[in-house]
DNA sequence: TCTCTTGACTTGAACGTTCAAACAGCGTAC
DNA sequence: GTACGCTGTTTGAACGTTCAAGTCAAGAGA
């Protein structure tokens, strides 16, 4: 390569850029269009658009001679402009959920399945990035005014969430991972029953022989998180035991000392039931700091099977939550909704309770 | 709420949408366009147009009363029409990098200033979320032909990375965190020098009269690895010291057994600097392990300043990439190449070390 | 008074698609 | 032999915006 070196700027102001590579529109490349296609083939605008969108209708000569000069032009159809027409841009919004303080690896996995399940249907996510709760909502009406998206995807619901009762308010298309806590019945959702999760969990200790389990959860009021730790109220209470639930934050160093807590306590719990992988992480590591071996003796389970609970020796057995059959759900539920104006029925799945090491 | 519940069901099948709300289109409201502003103030699409983009060309007392009509109706301008009048979305891509193999921490938080980024000029990022490599680029390809963004956000690149030639050869808008490794002199990249971020750490243990220091790190062959190792391995041959490199997985478990093991060699080192957070904290477990006391005399410093950083006690020091920056730089820089059609000019920023108990 | 300029606003056209209606050609039924 | 239906294709219009060109009235300069 001999084009000359420009040599990189440590400055942190930003400067002007530095021409290099002619972008080919630009050079004044037109990008093929419809019109194109159907002049190079010699059949009108709408034939080529029926060979896209509906090759039945298109005899077969036509049909090839068309998808010919597709391929030699490589068109491809404008999103815009069927955007425009059909009054639909094929993408749905969903919010950045990243939030320094808190672990959010599960998220981070939905945002992934969230894209393919998109994908497999034409769909795009785009996401938003609002400041704070009062701007989230601001931002959702912005981007649908602005038809910049279909529709609404969130995640993290909780009892009294004001994004769902704006969405329905205003009749915006949406579908949720997470129940709406105080109007279940609307719909609009999937969620995971992490009650019942969390009963498996206790089944499983019990029938280990544990009889003194402990659950330890974050402070936070989310329902997701007392659903949980009523599961395992309910549960360990119906089979006889005397539940203990531990509040701690939601960090692996806060989990840890409660954890060591609880393991100094006159009659300590011999299992530990979390409400994350990070609390989970966090009760290995109080069992190390007191000589303690996590197995048969002292079980713990965390929740969500993200990557941290593969990170202790032994691994985490954990709770895990079909992620993918979620998101999948949403955005065929979503879709729907768009283009029917109905919203999508409720649907509870299950959890997995994996198995490994620590149980 | 006297609406009938529609109890959830929890199969896993789609099932068809229970219809409770009707979404506003549905309901014959039709959406205000600049059109039904027009009339409401009595003026011409054009003049209400030069209310939203140019309000200088407007007499005040017209502009006021667009302005009234523009509130009443809550009208906001179509982004598909000005889209397509423009001939650019304003949306920018950014492929989802999510990988369960490896930890992300860091891109977590760069995709969220994107967002923000993004946002702050009136842009969006639309996620792509390619099964493999080579889809990855078909992807590229299909978004931009479609037209559905603008340009594109590339992060880790890696020497012989084909997206760049791909993204060069076809002369589509791009802006990489990361450098251009077999070409930095085309620019189109905002990187970190992590070699001077590690050269900082190597000094500062030497200052602290560590003489013994050992470097551990991922057996990935991509740049950013070798860089920051090589970083390593200069400085401490500069000062006088004999660099001493480990390779081990990128898992916190792999990391603490490469540290266990490097800590029983005849001469050990006393200080770690590591690839990133997770060996650190996996260098922090194996001090645990060794029964050794994390700080002035063993000393540890991460790389990304995650939150991982914070979980050990005592919490880590960490080589911080300022990705506000970056993300800014680079949204910046992409606007720019597609208005311009020239590359933008590379730019290499210094990270900053984060100084916490364990240096 | 006539022309020229300026400011304020309007109109036509275009961006790329698809829906709906129109149309041509051909075979079939009465 | 006219009417009808079917198939394959074309044409007009619309989606919502903005650019470019146009109109129109008022003020300035000669």
């Amino acid at each position: 390569m001999t084009t000359p070196i420009t040599s990189p700027s440590r400055t942190t102001a930003a400067s002007p850029p530095v021409g290099v590579l002619p972008i080919a529109e630009h050079q004044g490349e037109r990008v093929p269009t419809i019109e194109t296609v159907a002049q190079r083939a010699g059949v009108s605008r709408q034939t080529v658009s029926n060979v896209i969108n509906a090759p039945d209708k298109v005899r077969p000569d036509t049909r090839v001679r068309v998808q010919a000069a597709i391929d030699e032009l490589r068109y491809r159809p404008s999103r815009l402009g069927s955007a425009l027409q059909s009054r639909s841009t094929r993408s749905f919004a969903y919010r950045c959920h990243i939030d320094e303080a808190e672990e959010n690896l599960l998220l981070d996995r939905f945002l992934h399945d969230l894209c393919r399940a998109a994908a497999l249907r034409q769909h795009h996510i785009v996401l938003v990035s609002p400041a704070d709760e009062a701007d989230e909502i601001i931002a959702y009406d912005d981007m649908y005014r602005t038809g910049s998206v279909d529709g609404f995807i969130l995640s993290g619901t909780y009892p009294g969430d004001p994004r769902l009762d704006f969405l329905i308010a205003e009749r915006i298309p949406f579908a949720s991972f997470g129940r709406n806590w105080d109007h279940p019945e609307l719909g609009g959702w999937v969620d995971i029953d992490g009650a019942a999760g969390v009963a498996d969990a206790v089944h499983h200790f019990w029938a280990g022989g544990h009889r003194r389990m402990a659950w330890i959860g974050g402070s936070s009021t989310g329902g997701a998180d007392n659903d949980r730790r009523e599961g395992f109220r309910r549960t360990l209470t119906e089979l006889g035991g005397e539940p203990l639930a531990i509040e701690c934050s939601d960090t692996i160093q806060g989990a840890a000392s409660a954890a060591v807590a609880a393991l100094g306590l006159a009659n300590p719990p011999t299992a530990f039931i979390c409400a994350t992988d990070v609390a989970a992480v966090g009760c290995a590591r109080a069992a190390a700091e007191m000589h303690r071996t996590v197995g048969a003796e002292l079980g713990i389970i965390g929740f969500d099977d993200t990557r941290l609970a593969l990170a202790p020796t032994p691994q985490l057995s954990s709770i895990r939550q079909p992620t993918a059959m979620v998101a999948q759900l949403l955005i065929d539920g979503l879709i729907a909704t768009v283009s029917s104006g109905t919203i999508m029925a409720p649907q509870m799945l299950s959890p997995t309770l994996i198995h490994r090491g620590s149980s």
